[in-house]
DNA sequence: GCACTGAGCGCG
DNA sequence: AAAGCGCGCTCAGTGC
Protein backbone atom coordinates (compact mmCIF):
# COMPACT_ATOMS: atom_id res chain seq x y z
CA UNK A 1 0.00 0.00 0.00
CA UNK A 2 1.24 3.55 -0.67
CA UNK A 3 0.13 6.82 0.94
CA UNK A 4 0.34 9.28 -0.78
CA UNK A 5 0.85 13.07 0.75
CA UNK A 6 0.74 16.37 -1.28
CA UNK A 7 0.55 20.08 -0.82
CA UNK A 8 -3.81 20.57 -0.88
CA UNK A 9 -4.75 23.81 -2.48
CA UNK A 10 -4.93 25.52 0.57
CA UNK A 11 -1.52 25.82 1.92
CA UNK A 12 -1.51 24.77 5.58
CA UNK A 13 -3.11 21.68 4.73
CA UNK A 14 -2.31 18.00 2.88
CA UNK A 15 -3.84 15.57 0.71
CA UNK A 16 -3.14 12.27 1.52
CA UNK A 17 -4.79 9.06 -0.98
CA UNK A 18 -4.26 5.73 -0.30
CA UNK A 19 -2.97 3.53 -3.62
CA UNK A 20 -2.38 0.18 -3.99
CA UNK A 21 0.73 -1.31 -5.13
CA UNK A 22 -1.33 -1.58 -9.13
CA UNK A 23 -1.75 1.93 -8.56
CA UNK A 24 -5.71 1.55 -8.09
CA UNK A 25 -6.89 4.54 -5.67
CA UNK A 26 -8.21 2.80 -2.27
CA UNK A 27 -10.56 4.94 -1.16
CA UNK A 28 -11.49 9.11 -1.59
CA UNK A 29 -8.15 11.30 -1.03
CA UNK A 30 -8.23 13.24 2.54
CA UNK A 31 -7.90 16.56 3.39
CA UNK A 32 -5.80 17.55 6.39
CA UNK A 33 -5.15 20.33 8.48
CA UNK A 34 -1.35 20.73 8.54
CA UNK A 35 -2.14 20.84 12.21
CA UNK A 36 -3.68 17.40 12.55
CA UNK A 37 -1.15 15.68 9.80
CA UNK A 38 1.10 13.80 12.49
CA UNK A 39 -2.01 12.06 13.87
CA UNK A 40 -3.37 10.82 10.51
CA UNK A 41 -0.36 9.74 9.31
CA UNK A 42 0.14 8.21 12.81
CA UNK A 43 -2.75 5.52 12.43
CA UNK A 44 -2.27 5.39 8.84
CA UNK A 45 0.66 4.02 9.92
CA UNK A 46 -0.40 1.88 12.68
CA UNK A 47 -3.13 0.55 10.49
CA UNK A 48 -2.05 -0.10 6.79
CA UNK A 49 2.39 0.60 7.50
CA UNK A 50 2.09 1.99 3.76
CA UNK A 51 4.82 3.29 1.99
CA UNK A 52 4.84 6.72 2.52
CA UNK A 53 5.06 8.99 -1.64
CA UNK A 54 6.08 12.99 -1.09
CA UNK A 55 8.10 15.39 -3.30
CA UNK A 56 10.77 15.24 -0.27
CA UNK A 57 10.74 13.67 3.19
CA UNK A 58 12.82 16.83 3.87
CA UNK A 59 9.39 18.33 3.79
CA UNK A 60 7.32 16.56 5.49
CA UNK A 61 9.04 14.56 7.75
CA UNK A 62 10.84 17.25 9.85
CA UNK A 63 7.06 18.10 11.63
CA UNK A 64 5.94 14.66 11.88
CA UNK A 65 9.20 13.80 13.99
CA UNK A 66 8.66 16.96 16.05
CA UNK A 67 5.20 15.24 16.63
CA UNK A 68 7.05 12.10 17.85
CA UNK A 69 5.60 9.89 14.84
CA UNK A 70 8.06 7.76 12.77
CA UNK A 71 7.30 6.08 9.91
CA UNK A 72 9.03 2.71 8.35
CA UNK A 73 9.26 3.51 4.71
CA UNK A 74 8.75 5.96 1.76
CA UNK A 75 9.69 7.02 -1.63
CA UNK A 76 11.38 10.33 -2.04
CA UNK A 77 10.96 11.51 -5.24
CA UNK A 78 12.81 14.27 -5.22
CA UNK A 79 15.88 11.92 -4.65
CA UNK A 80 15.11 9.49 -6.92
CA UNK A 81 13.54 11.60 -9.82
CA UNK A 82 17.94 13.18 -9.19
CA UNK A 83 19.25 9.63 -9.86
CA UNK A 84 16.85 8.59 -12.66
CA UNK A 85 17.03 11.54 -14.48
CA UNK A 86 21.35 10.98 -15.36
CA UNK A 87 21.09 7.24 -15.09
CA UNK A 88 22.66 5.71 -17.42
CA UNK A 89 20.78 2.75 -17.04
CA UNK A 90 17.41 4.96 -17.69
CA UNK A 91 18.96 6.30 -20.78
CA UNK A 92 16.32 4.73 -23.06
CA UNK A 93 13.23 5.25 -21.05
CA UNK A 94 13.15 9.28 -21.71
CA UNK A 95 12.24 9.80 -18.21
CA UNK A 96 14.54 12.35 -18.43
CA UNK A 97 12.66 14.14 -20.61
CA UNK A 98 9.34 13.83 -18.68
CA UNK A 99 10.20 14.82 -15.21
CA UNK A 100 8.38 17.08 -13.15
CA UNK A 101 9.98 19.88 -12.47
CA UNK A 102 11.83 19.43 -8.90
CA UNK A 103 9.53 20.86 -5.59
CA UNK A 104 11.16 23.46 -3.64
CA UNK A 105 12.52 23.18 -0.47
CA UNK A 106 10.07 23.48 2.58
CA UNK A 107 12.73 26.49 4.10
CA UNK A 108 10.90 26.06 7.77
CA UNK A 109 11.89 22.83 7.90
CA UNK A 110 15.23 23.48 7.97
CA UNK A 111 17.89 23.56 10.57
CA UNK A 112 19.02 26.78 10.48
CA UNK A 113 15.99 28.16 12.04
CA UNK A 114 17.29 31.42 12.14
CA UNK A 115 15.92 32.50 8.85
CA UNK A 116 17.76 35.22 8.08
CA UNK A 117 18.96 34.56 5.41
CA UNK A 118 16.51 33.71 2.30
CA UNK A 119 15.53 36.12 -0.06
CA UNK A 120 11.41 36.99 -0.38
CA UNK A 121 11.20 35.04 -3.79
CA UNK A 122 12.38 31.92 -1.95
CA UNK A 123 10.24 31.90 0.89
CA UNK A 124 7.45 32.75 -1.34
CA UNK A 125 7.97 29.44 -3.71
CA UNK A 126 8.90 27.42 -0.83
CA UNK A 127 5.39 27.69 0.25
CA UNK A 128 3.95 25.22 -2.46
CA UNK A 129 4.89 22.00 -3.06
CA UNK A 130 3.91 19.15 -5.36
CA UNK A 131 0.05 18.71 -5.57
CA UNK A 132 -1.46 15.47 -5.69
CA UNK A 133 -1.66 15.33 -9.53
CA UNK A 134 2.17 15.89 -9.54
CA UNK A 135 3.19 13.42 -6.99
CA UNK A 136 0.62 10.83 -8.28
CA UNK A 137 2.34 11.30 -12.05
CA UNK A 138 5.85 11.07 -11.00
CA UNK A 139 5.37 8.14 -9.15
CA UNK A 140 4.10 6.63 -11.77
CA UNK A 141 6.73 8.63 -14.24
CA UNK A 142 9.64 6.81 -11.80
CA UNK A 143 7.91 3.44 -11.90
CA UNK A 144 7.19 2.89 -15.57
CA UNK A 145 11.57 4.16 -15.74
CA UNK A 146 13.18 1.75 -13.56
CA UNK A 147 11.09 -1.21 -14.59
CA UNK A 148 11.70 -0.33 -18.69
CA UNK A 149 15.90 0.18 -17.62
CA UNK A 150 18.02 -1.80 -18.16
CA UNK A 151 18.77 -2.93 -14.49
CA UNK A 152 15.35 -2.59 -12.35
CA UNK A 153 16.89 -4.63 -9.52
CA UNK A 154 19.91 -2.08 -9.04
CA UNK A 155 17.62 0.76 -9.30
CA UNK A 156 14.91 -0.53 -7.23
CA UNK A 157 17.60 -1.19 -4.78
CA UNK A 158 19.51 2.49 -5.00
CA UNK A 159 16.06 4.05 -4.90
CA UNK A 160 14.68 2.89 -2.03
CA UNK A 161 18.12 2.86 -0.16
CA UNK A 162 18.19 6.26 -1.02
CA UNK A 163 14.65 7.17 0.42
CA UNK A 164 15.49 5.02 3.86
CA UNK A 165 18.04 7.47 4.00
CA UNK A 166 16.21 10.58 3.49
CA UNK A 167 14.59 8.95 6.46
CA UNK A 168 17.73 8.61 8.77
CA UNK A 169 19.30 12.00 7.66
CA UNK A 170 15.93 13.25 8.90
CA UNK A 171 15.51 11.48 12.44
CA UNK A 172 19.62 12.31 13.13
CA UNK A 173 18.57 15.95 12.97
CA UNK A 174 16.02 15.42 15.04
CA UNK A 175 17.87 13.65 17.30
CA UNK A 176 21.09 15.68 16.99
CA UNK A 177 24.58 14.32 18.88
CA UNK A 178 24.54 14.64 22.48
CA UNK A 179 26.59 17.66 22.95
CA UNK A 180 28.29 19.25 26.55
CA UNK A 181 28.51 22.75 26.22
CA UNK A 182 30.69 22.83 29.43
CA UNK A 183 33.06 20.64 28.16
CA UNK A 184 33.32 22.36 24.91
CA UNK A 185 33.34 25.68 26.58
CA UNK A 186 36.13 24.11 28.86
CA UNK A 187 38.43 23.15 25.87
CA UNK A 188 38.01 26.22 24.11
CA UNK A 189 39.10 27.81 27.29
CA UNK A 190 42.11 26.22 27.48
CA UNK A 191 42.88 26.55 23.96
CA UNK A 192 42.14 30.21 23.30
CA UNK A 193 41.75 31.89 26.62
CA UNK A 194 38.57 33.22 28.34
CA UNK A 195 35.83 34.17 26.20
CA UNK A 196 35.81 37.73 24.54
CA UNK A 197 33.50 39.94 24.77
CA UNK A 198 32.48 42.05 21.71
CA UNK A 199 34.55 41.67 18.73
CA UNK A 200 37.76 41.64 19.95
CA UNK A 201 40.05 38.50 19.22
CA UNK A 202 40.78 35.68 22.28
CA UNK A 203 44.13 36.30 24.56
CA UNK A 204 45.80 33.60 23.28
CA UNK A 205 45.32 34.54 19.30
CA UNK A 206 46.54 38.09 20.28
CA UNK A 207 49.83 36.91 21.71
CA UNK A 208 50.39 34.79 18.81
CA UNK A 209 49.94 37.44 16.87
CA UNK A 210 51.95 40.12 18.60
CA UNK A 211 55.07 37.59 18.27
CA UNK A 212 54.50 36.82 14.90
CA UNK A 213 54.23 40.34 13.88
CA UNK A 214 57.95 41.02 15.77
CA UNK A 215 59.07 37.75 14.34
CA UNK A 216 58.53 39.47 10.80
CA UNK A 217 59.18 43.10 11.80
CA UNK A 218 55.94 44.15 10.63
CA UNK A 219 54.01 45.97 13.52
CA UNK A 220 50.52 46.33 11.46
CA UNK A 221 50.59 43.47 9.93
CA UNK A 222 47.12 41.87 9.69
CA UNK A 223 47.78 37.71 9.87
CA UNK A 224 44.32 36.95 8.34
CA UNK A 225 45.38 38.35 4.80
CA UNK A 226 46.91 36.06 2.75
CA UNK A 227 47.72 38.91 0.24
CA UNK A 228 49.41 41.30 3.55
CA UNK A 229 50.59 38.09 4.94
CA UNK A 230 52.54 37.18 2.19
CA UNK A 231 54.58 40.31 1.64
CA UNK A 232 55.36 40.34 5.11
CA UNK A 233 56.95 36.85 4.70
CA UNK A 234 59.20 37.54 1.60
CA UNK A 235 60.38 40.80 3.33
CA UNK A 236 61.40 38.79 5.84
CA UNK A 237 63.13 36.26 3.33
CA UNK A 238 60.55 33.15 3.33
CA UNK A 239 60.25 32.77 -0.03
CA UNK A 240 56.76 30.93 -0.14
CA UNK A 241 55.01 30.61 -3.58
CA UNK A 242 51.88 30.52 -0.83
CA UNK A 243 50.62 30.64 2.74
CA UNK A 244 49.62 27.26 3.41
CA UNK A 245 50.61 25.40 5.93
CA UNK A 246 51.92 22.46 4.88
CA UNK A 247 54.39 24.93 2.69
CA UNK A 248 55.15 27.03 5.50
CA UNK A 249 56.30 23.90 7.27
CA UNK A 250 59.51 23.29 4.99
CA UNK A 251 60.95 26.35 6.25
CA UNK A 252 62.78 27.54 9.15
CA UNK A 253 62.10 30.91 10.54
CA UNK A 254 61.21 32.14 14.27
CA UNK A 255 57.76 33.37 12.31
CA UNK A 256 56.41 29.96 11.36
CA UNK A 257 55.56 28.45 14.60
CA UNK A 258 53.17 31.56 15.87
CA UNK A 259 51.70 31.54 12.70
CA UNK A 260 50.95 28.55 12.47
CA UNK A 261 49.51 27.73 15.77
CA UNK A 262 47.53 31.30 15.23
CA UNK A 263 45.83 29.58 12.26
CA UNK A 264 44.99 26.78 13.58
CA UNK A 265 43.33 29.08 16.67
CA UNK A 266 41.92 31.64 14.47
CA UNK A 267 39.94 28.12 12.72
CA UNK A 268 38.71 27.14 15.67
CA UNK A 269 37.75 30.34 17.47
CA UNK A 270 35.83 31.28 14.04
CA UNK A 271 34.72 28.15 12.93
CA UNK A 272 33.65 25.92 16.19
CA UNK A 273 33.86 28.56 18.93
CA UNK A 274 31.03 30.67 21.13
CA UNK A 275 29.40 31.62 18.39
CA UNK A 276 29.31 28.65 16.72
CA UNK A 277 27.44 26.73 20.24
CA UNK A 278 25.18 29.38 20.86
CA UNK A 279 24.26 28.70 17.32
CA UNK A 280 23.73 25.07 16.88
CA UNK A 281 23.82 23.38 20.28
CA UNK A 282 20.47 23.40 22.21
CA UNK A 283 19.44 21.48 25.12
CA UNK A 284 22.67 19.89 25.08
CA UNK A 285 22.40 18.29 21.36
CA UNK A 286 24.26 19.32 18.29
CA UNK A 287 21.90 19.42 15.65
CA UNK A 288 22.67 20.04 11.69
CA UNK A 289 20.56 19.59 8.66
CA UNK A 290 22.06 16.87 6.30
CA UNK A 291 21.46 16.87 2.54
CA UNK A 292 21.34 13.13 1.40
CA UNK A 293 22.94 12.77 -1.81
CA UNK A 294 24.00 16.52 -1.63
CA UNK A 295 27.70 15.65 -3.57
CA UNK A 296 27.82 14.57 -7.16
CA UNK A 297 28.79 11.43 -6.44
CA UNK A 298 26.16 10.50 -3.74
CA UNK A 299 27.40 11.37 -0.76
CA UNK A 300 25.78 13.19 1.66
CA UNK A 301 26.71 17.00 2.49
CA UNK A 302 25.06 18.91 5.28
CA UNK A 303 23.76 22.38 5.97
CA UNK A 304 24.59 24.45 9.01
CA UNK A 305 27.08 23.71 11.44
CA UNK A 306 29.67 22.00 9.17
CA UNK A 307 28.78 18.72 10.93
CA UNK A 308 30.75 17.21 8.62
CA UNK A 309 33.84 18.85 9.47
CA UNK A 310 33.69 19.01 13.18
CA UNK A 311 37.06 18.97 13.71
CA UNK A 312 39.27 16.45 16.05
CA UNK A 313 40.08 19.14 18.45
CA UNK A 314 35.97 19.17 20.36
CA UNK A 315 34.93 16.08 19.70
CA UNK A 316 35.68 15.45 23.43
CA UNK A 317 32.50 17.78 23.70
CA UNK A 318 30.13 15.05 22.09
CA UNK A 319 29.52 12.97 25.30
CA UNK A 320 26.91 10.23 25.28
CA UNK A 321 24.03 10.65 28.16
CA UNK A 322 24.68 9.14 31.35
CA UNK A 323 23.93 5.29 30.81
CA UNK A 324 24.53 4.99 27.33
CA UNK A 325 27.59 4.73 25.31
CA UNK A 326 28.48 5.82 21.35
CA UNK A 327 28.95 3.01 19.59
CA UNK A 328 31.13 4.24 16.62
CA UNK A 329 31.67 2.23 13.61
CA UNK A 330 33.91 2.58 10.39
CA UNK A 331 34.03 0.71 7.55
CA UNK A 332 38.13 0.04 7.31
CA UNK A 333 39.04 0.90 3.49
CA UNK A 334 36.00 1.13 1.96
CA UNK A 335 37.03 3.00 -1.48
CA UNK A 336 39.69 0.43 -2.02
CA UNK A 337 37.81 -2.66 -1.09
CA UNK A 338 34.88 -1.02 -3.28
CA UNK A 339 37.35 -0.93 -6.14
CA UNK A 340 38.11 -4.85 -5.69
CA UNK A 341 34.80 -5.84 -5.93
CA UNK A 342 33.91 -3.48 -8.88
CA UNK A 343 36.97 -4.58 -10.81
CA UNK A 344 36.42 -8.24 -9.63
CA UNK A 345 40.37 -8.33 -8.80
CA UNK A 346 40.65 -11.35 -6.81
CA UNK A 347 44.35 -11.04 -6.03
CA UNK A 348 43.22 -8.02 -4.70
CA UNK A 349 40.46 -9.05 -2.87
CA UNK A 350 43.17 -11.90 -1.47
CA UNK A 351 45.00 -8.72 -0.46
CA UNK A 352 41.84 -7.59 1.79
CA UNK A 353 41.23 -11.26 3.40
CA UNK A 354 42.26 -10.18 6.83
CA UNK A 355 40.98 -6.74 8.53
CA UNK A 356 43.53 -4.65 6.77
CA UNK A 357 43.74 -4.42 2.83
CA UNK A 358 46.64 -2.25 3.00
CA UNK A 359 48.86 -4.27 5.08
CA UNK A 360 47.93 -7.02 2.34
CA UNK A 361 48.81 -5.19 -0.25
CA UNK A 362 51.97 -4.72 1.21
CA UNK A 363 52.77 -7.90 1.84
CA UNK A 364 52.16 -8.69 -1.38
CA UNK A 365 54.57 -6.33 -3.29
CA UNK A 366 55.45 -3.30 -1.11
CA UNK A 367 57.86 -5.25 1.21
CA UNK A 368 56.01 -5.18 3.95
CA UNK A 369 55.90 -1.34 3.90
CA UNK A 370 52.11 -0.40 4.44
CA UNK A 371 52.23 3.24 4.14
CA UNK A 372 53.40 2.91 0.57
CA UNK A 373 50.56 0.53 -0.33
CA UNK A 374 48.13 3.11 1.19
CA UNK A 375 49.39 6.14 -1.26
CA UNK A 376 49.92 3.92 -4.33
CA UNK A 377 46.18 2.42 -3.63
CA UNK A 378 44.87 6.00 -3.30
CA UNK A 379 46.47 7.43 -5.72
CA UNK A 380 45.00 5.35 -8.10
CA UNK A 381 41.59 6.12 -7.33
CA UNK A 382 42.57 9.95 -7.12
CA UNK A 383 44.37 9.93 -10.41
CA UNK A 384 47.76 10.70 -8.84
CA UNK A 385 50.45 11.39 -11.38
CA UNK A 386 53.43 12.89 -9.89
CA UNK A 387 54.72 12.12 -6.34
CA UNK A 388 55.48 9.38 -4.60
CA UNK A 389 52.15 7.74 -5.40
CA UNK A 390 52.89 8.55 -9.16
CA UNK A 391 55.99 6.67 -8.77
CA UNK A 392 54.54 3.79 -7.60
CA UNK A 393 52.07 3.67 -10.15
CA UNK A 394 53.50 1.02 -12.81
CA UNK A 395 54.37 -1.26 -9.70
CA UNK A 396 51.23 -1.26 -8.30
CA UNK A 397 49.52 -1.94 -12.42
CA UNK A 398 51.73 -5.46 -12.54
CA UNK A 399 50.38 -6.18 -9.56
CA UNK A 400 46.59 -5.46 -10.17
CA UNK A 401 45.92 -5.63 -13.48
CA UNK A 402 41.89 -5.70 -13.51
CA UNK A 403 41.51 -2.93 -10.35
CA UNK A 404 43.91 -0.37 -12.05
CA UNK A 405 42.59 -1.25 -15.12
CA UNK A 406 38.91 -0.32 -14.31
CA UNK A 407 39.83 3.11 -13.11
CA UNK A 408 41.92 3.99 -15.81
CA UNK A 409 38.89 3.08 -18.09
CA UNK A 410 36.62 5.28 -16.18
CA UNK A 411 39.25 7.93 -16.14
CA UNK A 412 39.61 7.58 -20.32
CA UNK A 413 35.62 7.85 -20.50
CA UNK A 414 35.58 10.89 -18.80
CA UNK A 415 38.47 12.49 -20.80
CA UNK A 416 36.57 11.42 -23.75
CA UNK A 417 33.23 13.32 -22.17
CA UNK A 418 31.21 10.15 -21.85
CA UNK A 419 29.01 9.44 -18.71
CA UNK A 420 30.35 6.81 -15.66
CA UNK A 421 27.79 5.09 -13.64
CA UNK A 422 28.23 3.32 -10.01
CA UNK A 423 27.57 -0.33 -9.57
CA UNK A 424 23.52 0.72 -9.24
CA UNK A 425 23.15 3.05 -11.00
CA UNK A 426 24.24 6.84 -10.22
CA UNK A 427 25.78 8.51 -13.49
CA UNK A 428 28.35 11.38 -13.54
CA UNK A 429 25.60 14.30 -15.16
CA UNK A 430 26.69 15.25 -19.12
CA UNK A 431 29.26 17.50 -19.70
CA UNK A 432 28.18 20.77 -20.78
CA UNK A 433 28.29 21.84 -24.49
CA UNK A 434 30.50 24.33 -23.75
CA UNK A 435 33.16 21.54 -22.54
CA UNK A 436 32.21 19.17 -25.10
CA UNK A 437 33.14 22.61 -27.89
CA UNK A 438 36.16 23.37 -26.11
CA UNK A 439 37.70 19.93 -27.29
CA UNK A 440 37.37 20.47 -30.79
CA UNK A 441 39.77 23.47 -30.48
CA UNK A 442 42.20 24.73 -32.74
CA UNK A 443 44.63 26.62 -31.89
CA UNK A 444 48.12 25.15 -29.57
CA UNK A 445 47.25 27.44 -26.67
CA UNK A 446 43.32 26.20 -26.81
CA UNK A 447 44.22 22.72 -27.43
CA UNK A 448 46.79 22.57 -24.43
CA UNK A 449 43.52 23.90 -21.57
CA UNK A 450 41.61 21.34 -23.17
CA UNK A 451 43.58 18.74 -22.96
CA UNK A 452 44.14 19.51 -19.08
CA UNK A 453 40.51 19.86 -18.74
CA UNK A 454 39.79 16.12 -20.36
CA UNK A 455 42.35 14.91 -17.63
CA UNK A 456 40.50 17.02 -14.75
CA UNK A 457 37.25 14.94 -15.57
CA UNK A 458 38.81 11.93 -16.23
CA UNK A 459 40.35 12.33 -12.65
CA UNK A 460 36.74 13.24 -11.63
CA UNK A 461 34.89 10.14 -13.72
CA UNK A 462 38.10 7.99 -12.33
CA UNK A 463 36.88 8.83 -8.68
CA UNK A 464 33.54 8.80 -9.46
CA UNK A 465 32.75 5.09 -10.00
CA UNK A 466 34.61 4.21 -6.57
CA UNK A 467 33.08 7.08 -4.34
CA UNK A 468 30.06 6.84 -5.81
CA UNK A 469 29.55 3.35 -4.65
CA UNK A 470 31.05 3.33 -1.81
CA UNK A 471 28.39 5.71 -1.14
CA UNK A 472 25.98 3.33 -2.24
CA UNK A 473 27.60 0.74 -0.04
CA UNK A 474 27.15 3.16 2.89
CA UNK A 475 23.89 4.05 2.47
CA UNK A 476 22.45 0.66 2.26
CA UNK A 477 24.24 -0.08 5.68
CA UNK A 478 22.55 2.46 7.51
CA UNK A 479 18.79 1.92 5.73
CA UNK A 480 19.73 -1.53 6.58
CA UNK A 481 21.01 -0.92 10.27
CA UNK A 482 17.75 1.51 10.59
CA UNK A 483 15.77 -1.07 9.61
CA UNK A 484 17.17 -3.57 12.41
CA UNK A 485 16.79 -0.94 14.84
CA UNK A 486 13.16 -0.61 14.60
CA UNK A 487 12.94 -4.41 14.84
CA UNK A 488 14.11 -4.03 18.42
CA UNK A 489 11.57 -4.82 20.06
CA UNK A 490 10.91 -2.09 22.47
CA UNK A 491 9.89 -3.34 25.92
CA UNK A 492 12.47 -6.25 25.58
CA UNK A 493 15.25 -4.31 25.18
CA UNK A 494 14.76 -0.92 27.52
CA UNK A 495 13.80 -1.00 31.61
CA UNK A 496 11.21 2.28 30.61
CA UNK A 497 10.38 0.98 27.36
CA UNK A 498 10.24 5.01 25.92
CA UNK A 499 11.26 6.27 22.75
CA UNK A 500 14.00 8.11 24.69
CA UNK A 501 15.79 4.91 25.52
CA UNK A 502 15.98 3.35 22.27
CA UNK A 503 18.94 3.01 20.71
CA UNK A 504 19.09 5.86 18.20
CA UNK A 505 21.68 6.85 14.90
CA UNK A 506 22.74 10.66 15.45
CA UNK A 507 26.07 11.11 13.28
CA UNK A 508 27.11 9.86 9.69
CA UNK A 509 30.07 10.75 7.81
CA UNK A 510 30.84 8.73 4.45
CA UNK A 511 32.35 5.79 5.96
CA UNK A 512 30.90 5.76 9.84
CA UNK A 513 27.91 6.03 12.00
CA UNK A 514 27.51 6.56 15.44
CA UNK A 515 24.85 4.95 17.42
CA UNK A 516 24.05 6.54 20.86
CA UNK A 517 23.30 3.32 22.66
CA UNK A 518 21.35 2.30 26.12
CA UNK A 519 24.38 0.66 28.00
CA UNK A 520 21.96 -2.43 28.01
CA UNK A 521 21.80 -2.95 24.30
CA UNK A 522 25.22 -2.46 23.46
CA UNK A 523 26.04 -6.37 22.58
CA UNK A 524 23.03 -6.64 20.30
CA UNK A 525 23.53 -3.12 18.44
CA UNK A 526 27.31 -4.12 17.32
CA UNK A 527 25.77 -7.25 16.22
CA UNK A 528 23.49 -5.48 14.57
CA UNK A 529 25.99 -2.98 12.54
CA UNK A 530 27.98 -5.84 12.08
CA UNK A 531 25.17 -7.70 10.60
CA UNK A 532 24.30 -4.74 8.53
CA UNK A 533 27.44 -4.48 6.70
CA UNK A 534 27.39 -7.66 5.87
CA UNK A 535 24.33 -7.24 4.25
CA UNK A 536 24.88 -4.12 2.32
CA UNK A 537 27.94 -6.10 0.65
CA UNK A 538 25.31 -8.90 -0.16
CA UNK A 539 22.72 -6.10 -1.63
CA UNK A 540 25.34 -4.40 -3.75
CA UNK A 541 27.58 -7.27 -4.94
CA UNK A 542 26.08 -10.80 -3.79
CA UNK A 543 27.92 -12.90 -3.10
CA UNK A 544 31.47 -12.53 -3.65
CA UNK A 545 34.99 -13.50 -1.66
CA UNK A 546 35.54 -10.29 -0.40
CA UNK A 547 34.36 -8.80 3.22
CA UNK A 548 34.08 -5.45 4.01
CA UNK A 549 35.18 -5.45 7.74
CA UNK A 550 33.31 -2.77 9.82
CA UNK A 551 35.59 -1.26 12.97
CA UNK A 552 33.57 -0.26 16.40
CA UNK A 553 34.32 1.00 19.23
CA UNK A 554 31.79 1.71 22.59
CA UNK A 555 32.93 4.80 23.76
CA UNK A 556 31.55 7.61 26.19
CA UNK A 557 33.43 10.49 24.35
CA UNK A 558 33.75 11.09 20.77
CA UNK A 559 37.12 11.97 20.62
CA UNK A 560 38.58 8.53 22.01
CA UNK A 561 36.80 6.77 18.80
CA UNK A 562 39.78 5.10 17.12
C1' DG B 1 25.73 47.19 1.37
C1' DC B 2 25.48 42.84 -1.34
C1' DA B 3 27.12 39.01 -4.23
C1' DC B 4 30.73 36.72 -5.63
C1' DT B 5 35.61 34.49 -5.76
C1' DG B 6 39.85 32.76 -3.91
C1' DA B 7 42.69 31.24 -0.16
C1' DG B 8 43.01 28.37 3.49
C1' DC B 9 41.72 24.43 6.21
C1' DG B 10 38.41 21.23 8.57
C1' DC B 11 36.44 16.30 7.38
C1' DG B 12 36.24 11.61 4.59
C1' DA C 1 56.39 12.54 1.71
C1' DA C 2 53.26 15.06 -1.38
C1' DA C 3 49.48 18.02 -2.86
C1' DG C 4 45.67 13.45 -6.96
C1' DC C 5 39.11 13.08 -5.40
C1' DG C 6 34.68 15.02 -2.96
C1' DC C 7 32.64 18.62 0.16
C1' DG C 8 31.36 23.30 3.84
C1' DC C 9 32.74 27.33 6.36
C1' DT C 10 35.04 31.86 7.17
C1' DC C 11 37.46 35.77 5.98
C1' DA C 12 39.69 39.08 2.80
C1' DG C 13 39.34 41.19 -1.33
C1' DT C 14 36.86 42.78 -5.48
C1' DG C 15 33.26 44.58 -8.38
C1' DC C 16 28.92 46.66 -8.69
Amino acid sequence: MYALVASAPENSAATIQLMTAEGILAGPAQTVARSDLAGVVSSLEREHAPRWVWDRAQNWYPELLAANVRVERCHDLALRQAILVHSAFTAETGYGDNAAMLPPENEASQAGSTSTQGSLFEQLSASTGWDLATVTAELGAQKAAIASSTHPARLTLLTSAESACALVAAEMQYEGIPWREDLHRRLLHELLGPEPTGYVHPEKMDELAATLRAALDAPALNPDSPQELMRALHRAGIDVKSTRSWELMEFKHPAIEPLLAYRKLSRLFTTNGWTWLEQWVHQGRFHSEYVVGGVVSGRWASRGGGAMQIPKQIRGAARADPGHKFIVADAAQLEPRVLAALAQDSTMAAAGRDSDLYAGIAAQGFGGERDMAKVALLGAIYGSTSGESGRLMPQLTRMYPLAVGFVEEAARAGERGETVTTRLGRSTPPVSAQWRASQRSSTAEEQRRAESAARTRGRFTRNFVVQGTAAEWACCWLAELRRRLRALPLETVTTSGTQADRPAMVFFLHDEVMVHCPDALIEVVTKIVHDSSRAATRLLFGEIPLEFPVNVTVVENYADAK
